[in-house]
DNA sequence: CATCCCACGTCATACGTATGACTCTCAGCC
DNA sequence: GGCTGAGAGTCATACGTATGACGTGGGATG
């Protein structure tokens, strides 16, 4: 029995009822799962027979209409060809997937934050936002009205400000690895900082001079997190009169710049000069010697985020503020200071 | 005269209309920038003042049901780690959004391709997909019924099989490779090729071989994309009783990792053994010495493969095949062979 | 003065789904 | 036999937008 299809666009859930002799309520029960007591398992199997037979898929934008709700989220990031946030979107999505939701991601442009209203197209219910350059809570607010309430939670980013975070616990990670440098026995500390000053980075170096203890920052320079910012940066710090006998950046990428000033001077790394990065990005494991630095756990940064953000969809409330900790790994950039 | 506003939710276009005193429907017609000859730019004035004031942003479901269109289409590509899919999707994003779309991102696991449905919750126009192990097509057909008829433009994969392609032209990169490393005197080649086989990895072997002319490859090894899987292999290569004079890995990261499997072996880039990579990834430059390459233009083929999309979208042609220029890149990595 | 048209809007409906309120049938019970 | 109640579905409506089909009032035209 040949049905024909002369609308020919996708089938509705009322193409489903007509194909399974019942009502489009019914198809809308039994698809929901909502029918226990309602509709007898002889009609739920019918109407699953039609719908598969037809191949149905629900419209999700008729869905969303009637739901309020569009299963999506926006993950707002630094742009995604830094591995650090791509890990990140690694994670959230994941999470997304598992709980039905879909991601879309928007890319600030190397930290110039938002274009005036990045959610003119896109159904959105949430986002998730990264650390950005300006302070990313007014960024948002400005975004256009209508987007005061849109749910938020924030990775990186300050907490006790009324919104909910998640972060890596980059603070410990500076302290551990300033006292590995202390008992090494380095006292002259050289500082590569990150050009663009979000929080966590300013947390970073609050952490980190204040375990400093016996030691001191003797030179101290700022420079984009790319490879020639952190050359470039590297070659001043190394010729600083204060002879620093390490150089603590906040980057991996910076680090492997540092790597490229050091031979150029014809300093080698760690005998003459130890250099330390931050994020255990894949560059860490490919300079020679390979890179002592502090892990960030990225993709559970996206992961740990995303479910706060589901939570606070669902239930109202993302629960407490998260902390991941980070890791301390030594491997070959580090050493004593040389004697001399 | 503060108008109370009971239901506090968002704002609709009837709100805006009742605050502005028209119907509706002219609320409608005003925004949509429809209303030529319809209505009195008086009235415009006054429907436009009304939105602002109440902060009125269109609901986008209410605007996907009516229209058959969400605005938001899918890239598919293998996990966004790599610097490579991460540059492929900021070029999409960006003419995406220029063109008033929003991009949600499937990640296939590493290879292993997609789940039963990626399409269950999102609503998606169409599909931008990356090469994939699996045949693509199939994979995407066989996403369950209802995803056949999806507008789709395909990236770094075959041509000519009733999809629009956007592709690399890595044959032409491998073909300038080969001929430049024959000019250098390199005879016997050893060759790391990758573990996943899509179409755009056939065709830069087949390429290769065919532009050796008097050189030949005398030992090849297959390896997973990645750092380790690059330097294992190459251990093998390098000790190959054939003496090759250069390693060609089809990727910049593996290359990374025979850097090391040579450094293991005691013998040094370039003087003792030339190596290339491919793709001009980020770690290209990070190595020392830095890595003779093949460019591709991977935020251009992000950005072309999108342009395809969504005009496949706007007037059911793609237009033709794109294929985009490689480009060799000359640096430390290679030298002609030792004179032994 | 009847006609036509034009400028300015409004009406009504459809998109596809989810769900509270309702109907109908029949078994069970006093 | 009349009443209750549960089981099995259906009805009707709302979500917010876009748009083709209709007024409506007035000025120009024959």
């Amino acid at each position: 029995m040949p049905s024909p299809q002369p609308p020919a666009g996708r089938p509705t859930s009322k193409d489903v009822a007509k194909h399974a002799g019942v009502s489009q309520s019914t198809v809308s029960l039994v698809l929901a799962e909502k029918w226990r007591g309602r509709v007898s398992p002889a009609t739920v199997e019918a109407v699953r027979d039609a719908a598969s037979a037809l191949g149905y898929r629900p419209n999700s934008s008729a869905r969303s209409l009637r739901l309020g709700r569009t299963h999506t989220v926006m993950l707002v990031v630094p742009v995604l060809t830094s591995p650090f946030f791509g890990a990140v979107h690694t994670g959230a999505a994941q999470v997304a997937a598992e709980r039905d939701f879909g991601v879309v991601v928007y890319p600030t442009r190397d930290g110039v934050d938002l274009t005036p209203n990045p959610f003119s197209s896109a159904a959105i219910d949430g986002v998730l936002a990264s650390s950005m350059a300006a302070e990313p809570l007014d960024v948002l607010r400005s975004a256009g009205p209508g987007t005061e309430d849109l749910p938020l939670v924030m990775l990186d980013s300050e907490p006790g400000r009324g919104v909910p975070t998640v972060n890596d616990d980059v603070a410990d990670g500076m302290r551990t690895l300033a006292e590995y440098l202390v008992g090494l026995g380095h006292r002259r500390v050289a500082r590569l900082r990150s050009a663009v000053q979000t929080w966590t980075f300013r947390a970073r170096d609050t952490a980190f001079r204040t375990a400093l203890g016996p030691a001191e920052v003797v030179a101290e320079a700022i420079a984009p997190l790319t490879l020639e910012g952190g050359r470039e940066a590297a070659l001043t710090l190394l010729a600083s009169p204060a002879r620093p006998t390490v150089l603590v950046c906040d980057d991996d990428l910076q680090a492997a710049g540092a790597y490229k000033a050091a031979r150029a001077l014809g300093r080698r790394v760690p005998e003459d000069v130890s250099v330390t990065g931050f994020g255990d990005l894949r560059y860490a494991r490919v300079v020679e010697p390979e890179l002592t630095t502090v892990r960030l756990p990225a993709v559970e940064l996206g992961a740990r985020g995303m479910t706060a953000l589901l939570d606070l969809l669902d239930t109202g409330d993302a629960g407490p503020d998260v902390v991941l900790p980070g890791e301390l790994l030594v491997r070959g950039s580090t050493a004593p200071p040389a004697s001399g």
